[in-house]
DNA sequence: CATATGTTACAGTTTATTCTGTAAAAATAG
DNA sequence: CTATTTTTACAGAATAAACTGTAACATATG
């Protein structure tokens, strides 16, 4: 019969309601805490178990933590189940939410503003300022996501560097 | 009787719908929209009669959006009403975005993480394993929020030249 | 004061999401 | 094949969020 200590429990449950506003399902982005912090693979069972949510639930959100690429699968000997792990460095796992959420967010985004403005440009009346609004947005997600995906391929290490040169990086910038 | 060209449609519903997966309310965000491609200001009853929603909807969502500093009320000559508006700008608009986000999104998790580490060194057991990760945790938060924090200081010319120079960037990292 | 405007509170409704518990189907190990 | 485990589908319950319409209140204008 596994247990949370207090700590324990203050940060998964954030982490739920963090996840929530997020727009992750509370549940997914508990399990994902849970796995966070546990020293050991768990099995679906266990997860039901200590968070106490439906068998099911817990199905369906390991499938959307898969679906993140956030969960690993590994077996134990002489254990026929499944038991599941999550990635221990954050720099790789938000590194991976943030491409994933680039891709759910931005993405459909930028093909919307391509859509209007060919559809502007086929419309019978002309409408300058939303079309010039909606081209200056189109610029900003254009540049601002081929930014962000540059800067989401460096190597862990290299992230971490540049994030911890900060004055550093101001001074090369204002040249 | 003032009404939305298809474009203006497509544009304002894609952007509530965008919005509510950033947790921000379908209404606030429609309205945003709104007030970026309308080329004058607008009054609460030309949103509520171009939207189709009620009017105290009309100002709770103008107060939110208020909130997120993302409105400007004007006047006009002969005209008792406020009108309202929001910057043209998108760097700008995203520079506040993001600082918002960052203050309600990261903010409390950091703190949330300060308070768990502190407990868990008060706490009866030893749990070195949860205490690591979430050390490792409170770093990446610290020092990316930091990282976030400089950059969103930048004035938006500097914003705009940074994301666009994107492979030079990548060459001053690898040294 | 009378009027226009804007805010706030609220009850009731609608809508969307999440979760549960069960059952059937699918997959896999021995 | 049998037993175990996992996935999937689904109906119904529970929650939460969003919205409407109304009314009361506040504020300012002339």
């Amino acid at each position: 019969m596994i247990s949370l200590s207090p700590v324990q429990q203050k940060f998964i449950l954030h982490w739920g309601e963090m996840g929530n506003r997020w727009g992750i399902n509370r549940t997914v982005a508990q399990i994902h805490a849970l796995l966070y912090i546990w020293p050991d693979p768990l099995n679906a069972d266990d997860i039901r178990q200590i968070l106490s949510v439906a068998r099911s639930n817990v199905s369906n959100s390991l499938k959307e933590l898969n679906g993140w690429g956030l969960l690993r699968t590994v077996q134990k000997i002489g254990d026929r189940k499944d038991h599941y792990q999550t990635m221990d460095d954050p720099w790789e796992m938000f590194r991976i939410v943030g491409s994933e959420r680039k891709r759910r967010e931005m993405d459909p985004t930028v093909a919307m503003l391509a859509e209007c403005l060919e559809e502007q440009k086929n419309a019978l009346k002309t409408d300058l300022y939303t079309e010039k609004r909606l081209s200056e947005m189109k610029e900003f997600f254009d540049s601002s996501s081929a930014c962000f995906e540059k800067l989401n391929s460096l190597p862990t290490a290299t992230l971490r560097k540049l994030s911890k040169m900060g004055d550093k990086l101001l001074r090369l910038l204002s040249t």
